[in-house]
DNA sequence: ATGAAAGCGCTAACAG
DNA sequence: CTGTTAGCGCTTTCAT
């Protein structure tokens, strides 16, 4: 192994000129500096990164978080975080991907070797996480939830919003009546999600079908179950569109028409919230309002790594981001 | 901080009895052992890997490499592969993911950080960094993919016996003529999932409809094409039944079948690989042969953990894993 | 069974 | 602009 003594000696100069080489920002003759580094490069040098935290207490491990990686994370949050996360990390940093709720070792893990936080968050169940985060000192930022009184950076996507987008949709494509199968109540974006549906009936005139507003928990299960309550309805007391919570309730509740031979969209209107991996391979390709993770995740990361280098930012604490409607074939154009 | 320095000082001892209190195999009395531990935790002392890594050079980092997170990697291994992952590793240890396709600096990230590398596999694109892998000495699990001449421990499924279980299912359900919409000839995997095609189409006597031997590339696009190439031959000339290379084809033969107005599985049933997300999404649900991913993680990460310890084995270079067939409903009973 | 001392590879004052 | 020196927190001989 070629150490910063191998380079110095063959490089005819002192550890102390070498290790300046490395640190960008240290005064260095600049051609001392280049051939130090072409020279340090031939040999194979390497900086030993333990050493230098041994001192520094710089950490370049990188950690991303999420809620819970055995059940309710879309899938599509994991690569699509983790690839914008490589975007921009500096390329002595490792990129560490964990699970909130089967964290062990805090200490060790977290505490001790890294640098910095993304938090991908799911509920408030992550708070006491962030909290502890927070306490640790550990520079973070909590995306895809809003919080409610953010202890960290946050950026969130406004899902009120993404509804509302969605209920005007339905509204110009000639709907009037429209139901919804909601998310988990204990969660923010269930609520904020239900205020665009009630929103958009409000500003587009639109009629609310009590009989179809169902509760669900963002699952295939609930949105079946629920969408076969719904088509149990006699059909002059349906509605023409449901909005769902979730693509995964949505996916349940096209199943839930297929098996009752309720053709999709002909029969029954479906929309889903997130735009995830099997939206546009579900048949039909389902309309549905995509949670603009690859922007959180690039706007989290970007502020993580600026909180890291030290240039704080105690003015915005939030950052909110517009999602936007997906039209595919889950919609009728009553018009037509 | 509090250092080992401050806990030897608090238990009276020297820094060595400390650090030998941390080392199971140290020699030290029990009871001593057992007092400076106690004492340590109460004290909140928590060992510097960076230190200890200085002196020994270990290192507490698990890589994990996937060979394309932006594009090629089924979203269900990520989360699967992670999860079995932290069944097993040390609390002490970190889990990195990373990307071969677009990894950098690979002497900063893996040859000096990384304790143990676990390449989930898709493509023999992988096999430059494998063999980098192999010269840097870092001890090495290859799983997912059947390795030609493996470097590596090699840790993979049967998919001919896969693509065999399922013919006999189609043999069983009374289907006579068969197609296959193959994957990417480039993949070892293609090859291997033609041969079971091509072994049971010969042990049940099947008859392979040469028009419906369609190539394709592991994605939907390539599924609906040519599944709509196959929906266009004359009904008596068709296949009753087809086999696709992976999900994400049959995804988009379901599609075909969806737009030409042809049901599934009435008028043309419809087999995957790999069992993903989808999978149990899709309407209708699709028969397909699940890739074993569980399995071949927990293997290959044992395999690897006990090569860390040093616990060599210089026999068994490979695993091979039988997958299992899902039936769904995307495959017609002819007998009922 | 325990302690003293040396040193892992590097950075950070402090001099020059 | 460059070199000398003193550690960072820990493990490991070598004594005792």
């Amino acid at each position: 192994m070629v150490t910063i003594r191998d380079v110095a000696k063959a490089a005819g100069v002192s550890l102390t000129t070498v290790s300046r080489a490395y640190n960008p920002k240290a005064v260095i003759r600049q051609s001392t500096r280049e051939r130090i580094l072409k020279l340090a490069h031939e040999m194979g040098y390497v900086p030993n990164l333990s050493a230098r935290s041994l001192v520094t207490n710089q950490k370049f491990v990188l950690g991303v978080f999420f809620s819970n990686l055995r059940s309710g994370t879309p899938e599509t949050f994991l690569s699509t975080v983790i690839n914008s996360v490589y975007e921009v990390l500096p390329d002595d940093y490792l990129l560490s991907v964990n699970d909130i709720a089967h964290l062990s070792n805090f200490e060790a893990r977290v505490q001790m070797r890294m640098a910095g936080v993304l938090v991908v968050s799911q509920s408030p169940d992550d708070d006491a996480f962030i909290q502890r985060l927070a306490q640790a000192q550990i520079p973070t930022v909590v995306i895809n939830r809003d919080l409610e009184d953010p202890l960290s950076y946050n950026v969130c996507s406004d899902d009120r919003l993404g509804v509302y987008k969605a209920m005007q949709y339905l509204a110009q494509a000639g709907h009037q009546r429209v139901g919804m199968i909601a998310g988990l109540p204990s969660y923010t974006s269930a609520h904020q999600r239900r205020q665009g549906f009630d929103d958009g009936v409000a500003d587009f005139g639109l009629t609310r079908v009590d009989a179809a507003m169902r509760p669900g928990n963002y699952s295939a299960q609930a949105g079946r179950k629920q969408m076969q309550a719904i088509l149990d309805l006699p059909s002059d007391q349906r509605p023409t569109a449901v909005i769902c919570a979730d693509d995964d309730t949505a996916v349940g509740a096209l199943r839930a028409c297929y098996q009752a031979g309720v053709s999709v969209p002909a029969g029954m209107s479906v929309v889903g919230f997130d735009d995830s991996i099997y939206a546009a391979m579900s048949v039909p390709a389902l309309t549905t309002v995509k949670k603009p993770i690859v922007q959180m995740a690039t706007a989290g990361i970007a502020k993580l790594l600026a909180l890291i280098a030290g240039e704080v930012d105690t003015v915005v604490h939030k950052e909110v981001i517009a999602p936007s409607l997906i039209v595919r074939e889950s919609v009728l154009d009553r018009h037509k």
